[in-house]
DNA sequence: GCTCAATAAATTGCATGCAATTGGCTATTG
DNA sequence: CAATAGCCAATTGCATGCAATTTATTGAGC
């Protein structure tokens, strides 16, 4: 059961890693023909793609007139950061209560790789920040709670591609880091108060004013056609 | 632009309502060959529907065996409602702090239409019990809290359908009263502890064996295709 | 009678073709 | 010159056909 992959499936991967990584900013048009023929595959592979994307917020389908890479209003980048917190302070709690064995490792692990990207540069650093937070969902072993923080930490990354400046990391890494550390005293007042502090600054990086969109996807895309990491 | 629903949408809603009023039970299967048959379209339209309905979580599609209303596990169920009493919580604090102008109202004209219902042992009581919550929701003015209560509430719903008794109204009406009071009064820890005390009422109902699932869905989905209330 | 292999039936995954809708462009008119 | 009607290009919505995968069935062998 290695590769089940479908081909929808392959295409919703790269995009979804496209738009995450900002290589696909707001606004930028998705037309179905487009997609397929870069991917070499029909519409119909793109257009799921498409739709699975738009139920998570990723991209807009307007009836008729074609989808394309969301563009959050400050008003949702509101209410995203704000059901984030409620959301985090969640998970906060309950890996207080219980940490899995290796949780710990984990998270130093990850950190470690966010460094490293964020060393090279490399736009992965971006989608890595997003990914610390999903992984802390991960060791609270709710699939349900899993997909409700990637949802918004994905609807985050969003909003820093609209509003933020460009290629900015996100996520300070030394936030990460206290965390981590408050979370192996299982100390919830003081994680938590690390995660408001950590969420505010990104918010508040979702200031500046948004920028134009860009050209033709098919170049971008080719790019994030492999499935690897 | 009144009647913008495009056929996979009407599809859509017919059998998320079918579903919701538990006349499609967990479990039943949903070829795309018999309800695009009995919706008079084609395979591509059913198609879309299951796939929203999936990402939804009200439908499962194992690739190349088709897809079934979900079964919910018990431990799914468990984290289901944990995530809601996380969730129905900020909705309360957020309506305690700000309530519009004639919310009120439309809670208490919600909850007349419940009672209703269950006096006319109408399948819509089912529905409509989880639109309370979502209701609530709504008051609150944030396109992803109801989102993601209409998540939780869906997911409930689908829970009661398999483990609990058959047509329970799921929701205490006499709860919901004491809750719109609690708001009312902008008392936060009464309306907070109403609602747990609520959602584990609800939780505990889902406690007995689970049933078969049904035969043929033509029949009941016949009575679904109406778009009306 | 039971197990296992080969085949047949059912169902999905995908590609393609056509009709329908939308947005923009042009030309006509006041 | 502004406004509006009508046409044209672009794109989606949907139906249908075919290949691939899975499951059920049948039959042979032990």
């Amino acid at each position: 059961m290695s590769t089940n992959l479908s081909r929808s499936d392959a295409i919703y991967a790269s995009l979804r890693r496209a738009i995450l990584e900002q290589a696909l900013k707001p606004g930028t048009k998705l037309p179905e023909d487009s997609i397929g023929d870069t991917f070499g595959v029909s519409r119909t592979s793109a257009r799921n793609a498409l739709l699975r994307l738009a139920s998570d917020g990723l991209v807009e389908i307007k009836p008729n007139r074609g989808a394309a890479v969301a563009m959050p209003t400050l008003e949702e980048a509101e209410e995203v950061f704000a059901l984030r917190r409620c959301l985090e302070r969640e998970v906060i709690e309950r890996l207080c209560k219980r940490m899995p064995r290796d949780g710990i490792d984990a998270l130093i692990s990850h950190v470690r790789e966010e460094e490293r990207a964020l060393q090279a540069s490399s736009p992965r650093s971006i989608r890595l920040a997003g990914e610390f937070h999903i992984l802390l969902a991960e060791l609270t072993g709710s699939k349900l709670l899993i997909d409700f923080i990637s949802q918004v930490v994905s609807r985050s990354s969003l909003i820093l591609a609209r509003f933020g400046r460009p290629h900015s990391a996100e996520c300070g890494i030394d936030e990460h880091v206290q965390l981590i550390e408050a979370l192996k005293e299982q100390d919830p007042q003081t994680a938590c108060r690390i995660m408001d502090h950590h969420l505010h600054a990104v918010e508040d990086r979702a200031k500046t004013d948004d920028k134009d969109d860009g050209p033709d996807i098919s170049e971008i895309l080719n790019r994030y056609m492999s499935v690897s990491d």
